[in-house]
RNA sequence: GGAGAGGUGGCAGAGUGGUCUAAUGCGCACGCUUGGAAAGCGUGUGUAGGGCAACCUACCGAGGGUUCGAAUCCCUCCCUCUCCGCCA
């Protein structure tokens, strides 16, 4: 793996180390309820080792310093002085050793910290499996989808507007060209995602869709899911997987005045994900692919009002679900459903009618401080003066080819074409998608 | 891609081996002064870690090296600016 130019140290916490200290009943219970295997009492011990270990290298700095003072007064050359650089050559040395001692114990700690997950919010249901996540709400009839309706990748003319074969001859599977009505489908969804996110408040932003290696690291795609990413040869740049890594990264290793908060940001960016290890119907036509394009929706805000904003956030996504009249279910992520990083999350689903499934287009998250800690976005308090860990929370607002995908199963006509909801006719200019 | 010049606190800017614990100025905060304000004067003004008290330690783009000692010397990389080349 490319070493990337980052201060590494910092990176020791994701979750603060002095909770772990003072309440480590707390981050045990945290990983039960994410049914996670840690090792809690190993951490600690790194933790108690790395103190010493801090402790005495920096006494050690401080004799050398104090050495330094003195010297300064003595007559270079002279006898005194002599006899002081033989002396401080052996505090060097110890110096030396014990550095590179503590070096080893950082890494391990910094390893060992990585292994810690984010605390679950109190409202995170039990669970391990994803079955056992909690549906929180239902919109819309499902009912009211034609029982004769087809799986999208089955219809007429389908390979027409998302030309999979040639996609795969020209890139590879999971690369479709969207042709003619596909790609205008294709924009008009993305221009009416972020006209609405603007109307909801979130400024738009359109960024580097190549990352570096510390930006990837500060929202968790590194180490961890290196193999997830496409990575470029020369310059070891990573092909964004979402636009939430450049986004969130906007403010990294930054103090922001606490009068700014809540920032609201939105961007729109293809997305790519290797997906090694996919396999079986989840990968058929739309439903998961290499690239694909995605608006993100992306707030900073004040610990005091995170959860507030989550819920404003899932609403967000939500209304475009409504708007386009698709019938969709919010699910309250349970703990060993939720993610490492994340406190709390609901996943927005469609109804596709042709598979008969529920589609993931949106996941509502709320980081607390955990990707804040980790990259490192503060505001400075008003009440302490001090700087502060923001909280991060992150959500598709949406995620296009699933939407894609149930517009066509559910919205597929006797005549072959397809009747688009009138929140988008604005935007396509037409009231149909036609297969010719 | 080539040549050159740079990167120091919120900003400007000094510092080229040793009290640098980083000058000075601006800005900012508080105080004095004032009827009130400005000016003036004074004090303070970074981040992180350890101890959780005094205090100690680290950070001068990043990483490594030399040295008893590095903002300062050496190496590698990143970024900015100027000129040239190439190119949407």
């Amino acid at each position: 793996m490319f070493i990337p130019c980052v201060s590494w140290f910092r990176l020791t916490s994701m979750l603060d180390p002095k909770l772990l200290r003072e309440s480590p009943e707390r981050v045990r219970a945290a990983i039960a309820k994410k049914h996670l295997d840690v090792d809690v009492d190993a951490v600690l011990a790194l933790d108690t080792a790395w103190r010493a270990q801090i402790q005495e290298v920096e006494h050690l700095r401080s004799l050398q310093k104090a050495a330094n003072t003195e010297m300064v007064a003595l007559k270079k050359g002279s006898p005194e002085f002599i006899a002081k650089v033989a002396e401080m050559k052996a505090v060097s040395a110890r110096a030396k050793e014990k550095e590179s001692e503590l070096t080893l114990a950082e890494a391990a700690l910094r390893q060992a910290m990585l292994t810690l997950p984010n605390l679950p919010h109190a409202s995170v249901p039990e669970g391990r499996l994803p079955e056992e996540n909690q549906v929180y709400s239902t919109h819309g009839d499902v009912a009211s989808v034609s029982a004769a309706a087809r799986p999208h990748w089955e219809i007429s003319g389908f390979e027409r507007l998302f030309d999979f074969g040639r996609g795969a001859k020209v890139t590879g599977a999971g690369f479709p060209f969207y042709v003619g009505d596909g790609a205008k489908l294709m924009r008009a969804l993305l221009q009416f995602f972020l006209e609405e996110a603007g109307k909801a408040g979130y400024l738009e932003v359109a960024p580097p869709i190549f990352v570096n290696a510390a930006s990837a690291t500060a929202t968790g795609q590194l180490p961890d899911k290196e193999g997830q990413m496409y990575e470029t040869v020369h310059d070891h740049l990573y092909a964004v997987p979402t636009a939430e890594v450049p986004l969130t990264n906007f403010f990294r290793d930054e103090i922001l005045p606490e009068e700014v908060l809540p920032v609201y940001r939105c961007a729109y960016t293809p997305c790519f994900r290797r997906e090694a290890g996919s396999y079986g119907k989840d990968v058929r036509g739309l439903n998961r692919l290499h690239q694909f394009d995605k608006v993100e929706l992306l707030k900073w805000v004040h610990p005091d009002t995170s959860y507030d904003e989550l819920d404003k956030l899932r609403n967000d996504a939500e209304n475009l679900l409504r708007k386009l009249e698709l019938p969709y279910r919010v699910l309250l992520m349970c703990g060993g459903d939720l993610g490492f990083a994340q406190a709390k999350k609901f996943d927005l689903e469609v109804w596709g009618g042709g598979q008969k499934r529920w589609l993931e287009v949106s996941s509502c998250s709320n980081f607390e401080s955990f990707q804040a800690r980790r990259a490192q976005i503060r505001y400075r308090s008003k009440e302490s003066g001090k700087p502060e860990l923001v909280h991060t929370l992150n959500g598709s607002g949406l995620a296009v080819p699933r939407v894609i995908a149930a517009l066509l199963e559910n919205n597929l006509q006797p005549d072959g074409r397809v009747k688009l909801p009138s929140a988008l006719v604005p935007y396509f200019g037409r009231e149909f998608l036609s297969f010719d």
